[in-house]
DNA sequence: TTAATAATATACCGATTGGTATATTATTTT
DNA sequence: AAAATAATATACCAATCGGTATATTATTAA
């Protein structure tokens, strides 16, 4: 690895939470030379423009995120555990996710919106491949006789990614994971009632 | 009603949609002075500062969002039909807040998480009174025989809440408003089988 | 109609913004 | 070790930021 990446690699890491928790628009370049010690030449010399970073640092932040969602779905096998995983995973996500600086997924959603920017763009992107994600599951339990051959799996994978996002919102913005473990003990009724078989 | 006080509320009316759009820092003096054919003079001669004025923005944003529910909830009384009102609405409401500049609640909730400022507070009021209205409905379901008596209707109030704003964030970040329209389908359904006596 | 007051416009402030050209310093190749 | 190259630091740019002091213009009161 030459000196440039470790440096690229170096500036993602510290700006990802800052861009994160303060927004696009709302973090200057200086925050992120007094974050990383460097200056405008280090950081400009290794990225195009503030997007450009703005966008790794985005994608380095759901690289995080998947990772810890992935390190427990690795260690389950059914779809039903998998399901359970995910119902834990985000019952501590509040906790998780203040190391990210937020949820990437909501600040960005919310952060990009209408702008038809690389960003806006990205997290499209990235809600969809996890909609197909939870879908798989679902699709894989329904082939396995653990749930209802009935469930539309896409849907439903809508259905339960929307009940997420909406409880880390309200987790965030009323400073409370009580939303958060409220909905995640919901879905598991869920699963129990209207999914398993 | 003062000269004064006619340009404020001018101001005001001009200023909420932007301030919703384009977030708090992102949202510039410049652009409001362009947008309202007035000077700083007359901004800064009606409102203290930005934050004052995004304040009052927000306001009249919710007043106009929660007016649009109270006016069609006016016209029905049971508990049940009240409820049912409420996924009506939120049905269509991308096309009805796209009039506000995007969903006030989520834009100022995440724009302002973390930020110890005025419009922080203020969502947190927002939200708060929006749950009691919505567990209001439910006990008086409860209390007429309409809703099973083992609910719990502030529990009940926050997990609907959470459904919405989570189909809310969906539907504006993927700019569809199918998740919406699947998350009320599934909010009926939680009416009918799991709240309906 | 003039004087007093309220309201808005204009011109400016220092600070900060994203970005760049160039100088300097590390690192690698010869 | 010297030369070439890669990487970072420095100094600067025009534009814009939120905010203010003051001049000008409407409006109201006498």
């Amino acid at each position: 690895m030459t000196k440039s990446e470790e440096t690229k690699k170096y500036i993602i890491q510290i700006a990802a939470p800052i861009f994160n928790k303060y927004g696009y628009a709302a973090t200057s370049m200086s925050q992120l030379t007094n974050a990383t010690k460097l200056t405008k030449g280090a950081i400009y010399g290794n990225f195009k423009n503030k997007e450009e970073l703005a966008v790794k640092a985005f994608r380095y932040n759901i690289k995080l995120l998947m990772q810890g969602i992935k390190d427990q779905l690795s260690e389950v096998h059914t779809s039903l555990q998998k399901l359970q995983t995910i119902v834990h995973f985000y019952k501590d996500y509040y906790e998780y996710s203040k190391k990210l600086g937020g949820c990437p997924i909501l600040n960005v959603g919310v952060d990009a919106n209408n702008k038809n920017d690389l960003l806006s763009e990205n997290v499209k992107i990235i809600i969809n491949r996890f909609h197909d994600d939870i879908a798989e599951i679902i699709q894989e339990g329904i082939n396995n006789n653990e749930l209802k051959e009935t469930l539309h799996a896409k849907e439903w994978a809508i259905k339960i990614d929307s009940l997420i996002q909406g409880a880390i919102f309200m987790t965030y913005t009323m400073n409370d994971d009580k939303y958060l473990v409220l909905a995640m003990n919901q879905l598991q009724d869920i699963i129990d009632n209207q999914l398993k078989k």
